[in-house]
DNA sequence: AATGGGACCTGCGCGC
DNA sequence: TGCGCGCAGGTCCCAT
């Protein structure tokens, strides 16, 4: 669940409460979360190295450390950094200079972390489409054009456009008022401008709010992202449409749940 | 190229 | 009360 607006707000909070400080050391609890290398050698790369810099590419968290290595964290769904932590129900525990705990806890271990020579050659980072807020207008409505599969899953597609998940598409497409199941070629030019510009608004606003906590996403602090409280259809299935007050239809797209409304979005 | 389905996981809420 | 089931969704992988 933590897409673009809610890792961008982690990789914030850790600038103001990691950033500089020194690894002193690791303590995995559950290995399976490290993707590469293996854990003794995940360990030792990051013992003694210092968090020089904080990047967020798509949904992908950066550190850059000291030793020319990075730790990319990938939170899939249920993952979760917090500062300070307690150390005990965390997968990894990260030991770190004045005396406390980065923990990173993740219920169903979908989540990947990997310590890298270089984060830029992972597959998945280099097949990463833009980020919504390089683009403009015009270059969206580049991209966009001889695209004939659905607008929705197009928006989720990261290798598209990088960051937006299952929620904020659902938004997004509400307040653009587009049907999610229109094939992006069918939209008109000023279909197209409003949807880039609901895009920009929507992930916008979202890290304002610190994002939307549904499931497990908190911030660093323990603190709840408030732009759950502005959602318009997203887990809003079978209540009415603050806009027009027809009932919210919830569909099965891709295999993921879509809600929409019937009236609003056409 | 587009689309669907299953896999990975675990906890929750539902119906019975 | 307890049990089994479906569902939640980011990404990968396979089949059509």
């Amino acid at each position: 669940m933590p897409e673009l607006p809610e890792v961008e707000t982690i990789k914030r909070d850790l600038e103001g409460t990691v950033l500089g400080r020194k690894i002193l050391g690791v303590a995995i609890n559950n290995p399976a979360v490290i993707r590469q290398p293996g854990p003794t050698q995940f360990a030792a790369g990051l013992r003694n190295a210092v968090i020089k810099r904080i990047l967020r590419r798509a949904k992908v968290l950066i550190l850059e450390l000291s030793n020319g290595k990075a730790l990319t964290v990938h939170l899939k769904m249920t993952g979760q950094l917090v500062y300070p932590g307690n150390g005990k129900t965390s997968r990894v525990s990260f030991r770190l200079s004045g005396n406390n705990t980065l923990d990173f806890n993740d219920q169903r271990l979908f989540a990947e972390l990997r310590l890298l020579d270089d984060w830029r050659e992972l597959k998945f980072i280099k097949e990463l489409g833009p980020e919504p807020f390089d683009l403009t207008i015009r270059s969206f409505k580049k991209l966009l054009s001889g695209r004939k599969t659905r607008i929705k899953p197009l928006l989720m597609d990261q290798t598209f456009i990088a960051g937006i998940g299952n929620l904020y598409a659902a938004e997004i497409l509400f307040r653009a008022k587009i049907n999610p199941e229109r094939s992006a070629v069918s939209l008109a030019e000023a279909e197209k401008t409003l949807l880039f510009k609901e895009i920009v608004a929507v992930l916008d606003e979202a890290i304002k709010c610190g994002g939307s906590s549904i499931d497990d996403y908190v911030r660093v602090s323990g603190k709840r992202g408030d732009y759950s409280r502005k959602h318009k259809v997203y887990g809003r299935q079978g209540k009415p449409c603050m806009a027009c007050k027809t009932v919210i239809k919830k569909i099965a797209m891709g295999g993921r749940g879509t809600c929409f409304c019937p009236r609003c979005q056409k």
